[in-house]
DNA sequence: TGGATGCATAGGCTACGGTTATGCCTTTGC
DNA sequence: GCAAAGGCATAACCGTAGCCTATGCATCCA
């Protein structure tokens, strides 16, 4: 289901925010870059889009009405993870001649890393990161190799050589469809069952799927069910996990969404250890400094205070 | 600072995910309702805009690549927010005819009600749903007129004839900037200070304004200073507190991600008791029946997981 | 080997969003 | 009381971004 036309252009909603804060429309126009008719049009096509005024324009400037609030306070988590995005986008971007040059792994660069650099980029303006992304092993040796100044990994796993920090714990679920017999309470899955389930899951070198695999080897489950299928997004995992294909395990973030909307059902599974611990890796030999430092402590005063 | 345009337009983005749950451009199209070049243009020119290939197409349809997965995990919760964005929207701009009619005061209709809105739709797809917002009072009024079948207040007052069930609490906080002298760890202000120092803050009428005024009365402080500024929106508050005008004091759901970012530093005041209640109310004689009772049930079940 | 599937390219059209220039209204200050 | 300034709206013009249809090309499969 395709995201409504009405909501795809963030621009209007970022100018609304802005003369929400500036006061007028005229500042808020100058704020964007664009002319003040420019803006003038945008809000008012945007009052025709939502159907109602949102702003109250006086000689002296121009106020959010009710709606104008209501709308205002709905847009501005959109525009926040927009930033997020934007950050992200930017880091993969960046081109050789960065100061900071960093790995981590899916998990860490999925769900932290963002909100990091937008936290970096606060401390230290000129900046330019460079992100790459792959599994806990290829961050290792990117590490070790010198090639990244510093890298975060997921899993136990971590080889001579390298110093670490935890920076955050991360949580495997299982879940499935409501309709799936395991979402009832009296129908749980012992190690066993799930051991011989076929799930929905990665390619085989994911640090998803092998976590899971770990945790079952460690209940002392030897034969494990093939996949029933394996597909390369998180996404087409979830679309498979909610179209009744099969269980899947994902990172606790990414199915935060369809747990609140219902449309997947966490099953706990008592018997098994998913719990596993984000850390921040870089030489040992070696002290950390400038942004690689800031990062660091950006990344470890996060975690104190989720 | 407004938005980058890179990340503006979530049409794009929300393509991408489209082609990660359904495995071919051409598929994503038709999802879309646009064609196939169109669809394959979009992407293409998204790349170009993250400067490195987010698809590998194959003959058989097309896959992610590691950073095509990054970044539709980044834009995943943009297109979330959005489609909250959307659902308050749509409720705003609904027109007479509409099956359920609710009243709400902003901070439910802010940051609760449209999840519920989403909720709902899941359960009762055809129902459309009118919005009206007000202060707690305004809202009140309405329920026992019958202009609306359920609402949403805050704070302790109840007039006689309502029905109420908590759906949540609410938590103001007093906020300033980093450099503020309350920021510091001793130099935490009691009430009396409290009590003395003009504020930032909403007009009269605004149920937060009340809230904090009542909860210093609460606390024997009778002589109150006028506010040093009054601004009709939370975006307008949170811009002046950021710039140092003055401490301002605003629910803690609208500034999490300051509070985040660092921007603005909560003060604890243990003196006062801050939190309120966030309660649906309805007519006493009437049992709530169908959309409206589902809602009612939604919100309620989002309080115990929350 | 022929058909099906799926992505890319080409050409043409529409419409949206931007700019500058200008007008009108209200508040402010001498 | 009048001039100046601040702020929003309207008008006329223009460039381009994005969509569609038609078509081509590569790969997989029967």
């Amino acid at each position: 289901m395709p995201l409504p036309s009405r909501v795809t252009d963030l621009t209007s909603f970022d100018l609304l925010l802005s003369v929400a804060e500036l006061g007028s429309i005229g500042r808020a126009a100058k704020a964007h870059g664009i002319s003040q008719p420019a803006a003038s049009a945008r809000l008012r096509q945007l009052e025709r889009q939502v159907g109602v005024p949102l702003l109250e324009r006086a000689t002296r400037g121009a106020r959010l009405t009710t709606a104008g609030e209501l709308v205002a306070g709905w847009a501005q988590p959109v525009v926040e993870r927009a930033a997020d995005l934007e950050a992200g986008i930017a880091a993969l971007r960046a081109d050789r001649h960065t100061h900071l040059r960093i790995a981590a792994s899916l998990t860490v660069a999925e769900y932290l890393l963002p909100r990091w650099l937008i936290a970096l980029r606060a401390a230290d303006p000129d900046t330019v990161t460079a992100l790459s992304s792959g599994n806990s092993h290829e961050v290792a040796e990117q590490v070790l190799a010198g090639d990244v100044d510093l890298g975060f990994v997921e899993g136990p796993e971590l080889p001579p050589g390298l110093r670490a920090a935890d920076v955050a714990t991360d949580e495997l679920v299982l879940v499935v469809a409501p309709g799936h017999r395991w979402a009832s309470r009296r129908r749980r899955p012992r190690a066993a069952e799930l051991a011989g389930t076929p799930l929905v899951s990665r390619e085989p070198g994911s640090g998803t799927r092998q976590a899971w695999e770990w945790a079952l080897l460690a209940c002392g489950e030897t034969e494990l069910a093939a996949p029933l299928l394996e597909v390369s997004s998180t996404t087409a995992i979830k679309a498979a996990a909610i179209g009744g294909i099969a269980p899947a395990v994902l990172s606790a973030h990414a199915v935060v969404p369809e747990l609140d909307a219902g449309t997947l059902v966490r099953v706990p599974v008592p018997d098994l250890d998913l719990r596993r611990r984000l850390r921040a890796v870089w030489p040992s030999g070696q002290t950390l400094r400038g942004p690689a430092a800031d990062l660091l402590t950006i990344a470890l005063r996060s975690r104190t205070e989720g």
